[in-house]
DNA sequence: CTGAAAGCGCTTACAG
DNA sequence: CTGAAAGCGCTTACAG
């Protein structure tokens, strides 16, 4: 192994000199530099990142919790896992995947080993044991989701209330007035706190009274086989919806196979619009879902740089709410006359 | 931060004795085992992962290289992914997610910073560039998923041929005597060399010859539209098929969306066995699809203990052929008569 | 602008 | 069975 000591003698300096130059931290003058550069060119040298995170006491590697129990680690998570680690490598950070409970144990556990300099938390829910647990440690982190508490927490998540609007906006121009939502399973204790399906039920149905139109919540956990049972529930209970809106990414697809097998014409008899969707499983739906797109690229970024802006003292990204944006597909259109 | 320091200093004896306790790298008598115990608890010491990983020249860090840009993160592999972190935070170790490009100049970078003891490789091409760069850097290895050249490397991968065979033996026995393939699209230069599309591929080729039966291939990119667009194809030029079989996890959605566009009932008229699919990706068709689960959870856990027993110099594991099981759907049946 | 030296928190021969 | 000490490969005051 080349290490900073075989680079300083080949160019007759001292590992200190190697060390400014490489972080940039004292100024160098250009003939050092070039016999620095030449030195480390000709021995291939590479830094060693294990030594410089002790003597720094900065590992620059970054921890994705994710409640892999709690939630599948579906297509939209691994949208935001991989741009998080793109992002993180860009500005040579490691991400490492802590797939840790909900509860906050197994975090501290693994916090109390010092290889990470911060966190970003997934899946957070409203009332969130990990954020405490972060904050007793002293750990920097930074929110993918939104707690209900926030006071300063830094967090970018899905604008639900614009991205709900624009969804009624658009169903309410095309002439719906009968919408009905098919949201998350809240019932469930895993979920009861799950800010995305709190959050959209909660902006629909204030958008569907800013309306004055009546509101319909079906709920339905995340998979097809409930979303086809939500869909007949509803239809069953209110024949005359015209439009679905789907909470729920899984559920989506059952909701458009229910309404085949049940006859109807999509989207002549029945409009159905998926709200925060990838565009990989919108294609998985025939006919192709029209959906509000779930910014998870951005989401994870937006992430990773809100933690690294912490990590590195600089001006704190300021809470980024990002909005769906309304994807065309062939199951949205007028209400039958 | 707690340090080994204070913990030797409490329970009166030297931070090597700590260590050789920890590490259970020497004998201790009782009496002082359970003073630095007491010491550990009532100061809260945790190790220093980083501090560690200098001295004894291991990290206990685990990269997992996914060609992110080539292959689409999906379903299943999230499923390798979490189980391969899951293993690994058991035994102590962390993983980490490169996306890296398969050419194995992003990977020789990142070798050079000395994070990691070693990596696992996802998405093996059959001469896979990336394999050349571990050896001369001499990185341990364990591959899921196989180079055409193998001799010796340490390997976990589905067993297409027990695969292959087990599918073909259910249709024979239903009855089917024209099965056709809709397989991975291998002209496509980023997947001409992927393993997993030739070698369900060449399996099917000698099965099927095997059974003395005609030979049908139909390729096929990953997306429900390329399956739609393959099974029309298919139906087209061999209107007798009475079986499909689908190496093509999203493919395999379009298709039964296809056939029943055409009118033909399922798995009645026509059946479809999804080859290498995750229980997630089945149940969003509808009929629910009749397929052989890849076996993600259990490729990714073995590859990540492959990796794990070269890092201890433990017996190394055995190449490990898995095949993929059989799973009920509605999508398989006997044929028409 | 550059260097000598301490120190990050551990592991590991070596000695006893 | 236990300890003193060197060393892992860097960073960072401090001094000049």
């Amino acid at each position: 192994m080349v290490t900073m000591r075989d680079v300083a003698e080949r160019a007759g300096v001292s590992i200190a000199t190697v060390s400014f130059l490489l972080n940039d931290t004292k100024p160098v003058t250009p003939a050092t530099r070039a016999r620095i550069e030449q030195a480390m060119a000709d021995l291939g040298y590479r830094r060693n990142v294990v030594a410089r995170a002790l003597a720094s006491r900065r590992t620059r590697i970054i921890a994705m919790a994710y409640p892999a129990l709690e939630h599948r680690f579906g297509m939209s998570t691994a949208e935001f896992f991989t741009a998080a680690a793109e992002r993180a490598r860009e500005q040579e950070y490691h991400l490492v995947l802590w797939p840790v409970g909900n509860d906050g144990v197994e975090l501290r556990e693994l916090l109390g080993q010092g290889l990470v300099d911060g966190v970003v938390l997934m899946e957070v829910q409203l009332a969130d044991p990990r954020v405490e647990v972060l904050r007793e440690t002293g750990t920097p982190f930074a929110l993918i989701g939104r707690t209900t508490e926030l006071d300063g927490l830094a967090h970018v998540d899905i604008d639900f209330d614009a991205t709900i609007e624009a969804a009624v906006a658009h169903l309410h121009e095309l002439g719906h007035r009968s919408l009905a939502l098919i949201s998350g399973d809240l019932a469930d204790p895993r979920f009861h706190e799950y800010g995305p399906w709190v959050r959209s039920e909660a902006a629909y149905r204030r958008v569907m009274a800013e309306y004055g139109l009546r509101t319909v919540v079906e709920p339905c956990s995340d998979t097809p086989r409930a979303g086809r049972e939500a869909a007949e529930r509803l239809l069953q209970e209110h024949p005359d919806t015209t439009a679905i809106l789907v909470a729920n990414e899984y559920g989506a697809l059952g909701v458009v196979s229910a309404l085949k097998r049940l006859g109807r014409d999509i989207p002549a008899d029945l409009s159905v619009l998926s709200l925060l969707m990838v565009p990989e499983v919108a294609a998985l739906s025939d006919p192709e879902l029209t959906f509000l797109r779930t910014p998870g690229s951005e989401l994870g970024q937006l992430g990773i740089e809100a933690l690294i802006r912490q990590l590195e003292g600089a001006a704190p990204l300021p809470p980024q709410l990002v909005p769906a944006t309304l994807q065309p597909g062939d199951t949205v259109g007028p209400p039958p006359s």
